[in-house]
DNA sequence: TTTATTTATCGTTTTATTGCAATTAATTAA
DNA sequence: TTAATTAATTGCAATAAAACGATAAATAAA
């Protein structure tokens, strides 16, 4: 179907893989790594760092901003973007708590 | 076109992405919490846990092990799955680096 | 006002993913 | 050996995602 089921599960669980999600593509994590290196970066300077036409990486940033982890701030014809740093900070709370999870015992399985 | 272009991004970014993607998902991410949890699993329990169809499990238990991130162990007819610890603490080291990056500067954008 | 620059949006094509019914494979129980 | 149980595989339909050309929108410069 293509089609997931989200009803079925937690809230948190349809979270973390909301995050992960978008976690889930190349051009996301070079483009936050770059908002993190640069601090802040212009589209265009993203797109000729990347090597995705401009279209491509502008949908990627919309889904990036869609999700509050990066903010766009307008300046003349460009738009300069960077880490929305309080909600990444949210983000990585409910990642950390379901990547920390402990494991109960030591032998491996069954 | 809908085909990743693995090969602009460093393999540091698609190994990321790729442990993000399997992650990507609320039925593998209950999946894993169930394992933590019950410590192991037989692939009918969950199936009865997450309800969805066997088959369907049995497809995301497969991209999980292919990603070393569990284990799967025969025992008579079924199959008692747990989380592989040594690949998931690799994995954890992969995403924390790329998660826990420093915020460069305090104020927020441009 | 006209032109150039930059980014967003739209529409389309291609590929990937999700989900399941049907079936197969493997093992155990009768 | 035969039937039952459990999980994996196959094949398919529906939906989502990735990429980009073309175009629109917005602003700045000439």
């Amino acid at each position: 179907m293509g089609h997931t089921k989200s009803e079925i599960y937690t809230d948190k669980q349809n979270q973390i893989a909301i995050f992960a999600k978008v976690f889930g593509h190349p051009a996301r994590v070079s483009i936050l790594q770059h908002l993190f290196k640069m601090d802040s970066c212009f589209c265009g300077d993203l797109v000729d760092e990347i090597g995705l036409a401009q279209p491509t990486i502008s949908q990627h940033l919309k889904e990036l901003k869609y999700l509050g982890l990066i903010k766009g701030n307008v300046e003349g014809t460009s738009v300069c973007y960077c880490i929305d740093r309080e909600n990444w900070t949210a983000m990585k709370e409910v990642m950390s708590d379901f990547l920390d999870q402990d494991l109960p015992s030591n032998q491996d399985c069954c």
